[in-house]
DNA sequence: TCTGGGGTCCTAGGACCC
DNA sequence: TCTGGGGTCCTAGGACCC
């Protein structure tokens, strides 16, 4: 039964994008293999944990070996043609980039959203006309024109092949793409879900965690209340989705209906971030609270480094700390509000603050920093209590880090306690969100 | 999934104010 | 001080996505 007359559904032509095997697509170029013949693996080996993740498998690695991007590279088959190779992710932020300009000569900046690194949202409406403007072309098939079109030129321009899911809104076209267009071989690896396939398509979409939205614990708290299925939910009492996970359940209800009324021109351009922060699984479990302490002030100032970058101070600090498997007493997570601040100094006090306030002995094994409540101002306020000259030469010596650390690396400057046991900084300062950056890489992107 | 990392949004309960 | 009511801010925790 439907229970939404689409006709008065906002009706775009949204193309939603991915690249296939983005990371392991741009190594096989820039090493000059061929992407969909060679067998790849991007493996990030962590270099705290020892236990390296894969973070994308090529086409032809995931078809004859089975590879997913979530296994572990200790689970790889050995196999003498496969090749594996370390993460660059200042790389994949250059192509990305190179990409969504290529976009635009598509769409109007407005009627582009870049949704991930691999992932992009055109809003084509208004350029299908344009593009191919033969009256006797119909809606439809100007849609999936400007698909192929797109596919060819990326394709023929930068060697990256693209998926495409074509809707009547973003979130048909997100559905379209991921658990339809993906595995699109033979038709150009694009598919298209309208209002009217809201019945055959969307309610068929199993099991219900492929849906956007709903992950493992979703499902098992739908599962309580009886709904098994996307159909269920499309069906369920809306009343009961809100009494039982509030505004979500409601949403979740109208995305089972393919109701999606977000227009991307007139979504508020992204916003700056509103949080930056950086964690880390340790590599091994630490009971000293002076080698904790270590790894916190690094981390601490990591982030302060990065808030410096992006100009803003921050007003909120989060200190989280995992511990050990087999520790009986749990970790913690706390906040803390402070003056708005971005010295390293400020913001090493403050972190090891919150930690002593809260720390009762556990082995830790697992330590996130982050800074919240930004203010994107180069002005900042004064502390009444704090003397002028004391704040200046502090941001000014913070600043000189900052500048030789961006044109040399990290590694150039570090403090004495990060030659002490249980330092991390220089083990990671390769690493750009978490992963690899490789060489000649771009700093000030992450 | 005996440990990857970086983000966002929502909710419930407590504190506090008028 | 056996129970007013509305509003805002803050915090911890949960859930999701890439």
């Amino acid at each position: 039964m439907v229970h939404f007359d689409y006709k008065k559904e906002p009706l775009r032509d949204i193309l939603f994008i991915d690249v296939k095997s983005f990371y392991a697509t741009v190594e096989c170029i820039y090493h000059g293999w061929d992407p969909l013949e060679t067998m790849l693996v991007v493996a990030s080996h962590a270099d705290n944990t020892g236990n390296g993740l894969i973070l994308a498998a090529s086409p032809k690695a995931k078809e004859v070996l089975g590879i997913s991007n979530v296994s572990r590279v200790d689970n790889l088959p050995d196999h003498p043609l496969l090749k594996q190779v370390p993460p660059r992710m200042s790389l994949y932020i250059k192509e990305n980039m190179v990409l969504n300009q290529l976009f635009e000569t598509y769409v109007a900046a407005q009627d582009l959203l870049i949704y991930s690194i691999d992932e992009s949202i055109l809003d084509v409406t208004r350029s299908l006309n344009l593009f191919f403007p033969d009256p006797n072309l119909s809606r439809q098939e100007k849609r999936w024109l400007m698909a192929r079109k797109i596919q060819k030129d990326i394709h023929d321009q930068t060697g990256l092949v693209l998926s495409i899911g074509i809707g009547d809104n973003p979130l048909l076209g997100k559905l379209a793409l991921d658990t339809d267009a993906k595995y699109q071989k033979t038709n150009g690896y694009t598919a298209e879900w309208t209002y009217q396939d809201v019945q055959n398509k969307v309610w068929q979409v199993h099991p219900m965690t492929e849906f956007w939205g709903i992950g493992s614990r979703t499902k098992k708290q739908l599962a309580k209340i009886g709904i098994n299925t996307i159909e269920q939910l499309a069906n369920a009492n809306v009343d009961l989705l809100y009494y039982r996970f509030g505004v979500i359940g409601e949403q979740l209800y109208h995305h089972a209906n393919g109701i999606d009324r977000t227009i991307l021109a007139e979504t508020p351009p992204a916003a700056k971030e509103k949080s930056y922060g950086n964690s880390q699984v340790l590599p091994r479990n630490y009971t000293d609270q002076r080698e904790i302490e270590i790894v916190i002030g690094e981390l601490a100032e990591q982030v302060a480094a990065r808030i410096r970058r992006h100009g803003c101070l921050t007003s909120c600090i989060h200190l989280y700390i995992g511990t050990a498997y087999g520790e009986v007493d749990s970790g913690f997570s706390h906040q803390m509000k402070i003056p708005a601040t971005n010295t390293n100094k400020d913001l090493k006090t403050h972190c090891i603050h919150l930690f002593r306030k809260y720390y009762k002995g556990q082995a830790i094994r697992h330590v996130g920093i982050s800074y919240s409540k930004l203010t994107y101002t180069q002005a900042r306020e004064l502390d009444l209590f704090d003397e002028l000259d004391k704040h200046l030469s502090e941001e000014h010596l913070d600043k000189v880090i900052d500048k030789i650390r961006a044109k040399y690396g990290f590694t150039s400057i570090v403090y004495a306690t990060s030659k002490l046991a249980g330092a991390r900084s220089i083990a990671r300062s390769h690493l750009v969100g978490g992963h690899n950056g490789g060489a000649g890489g771009l700093d000030g992107l992450s």
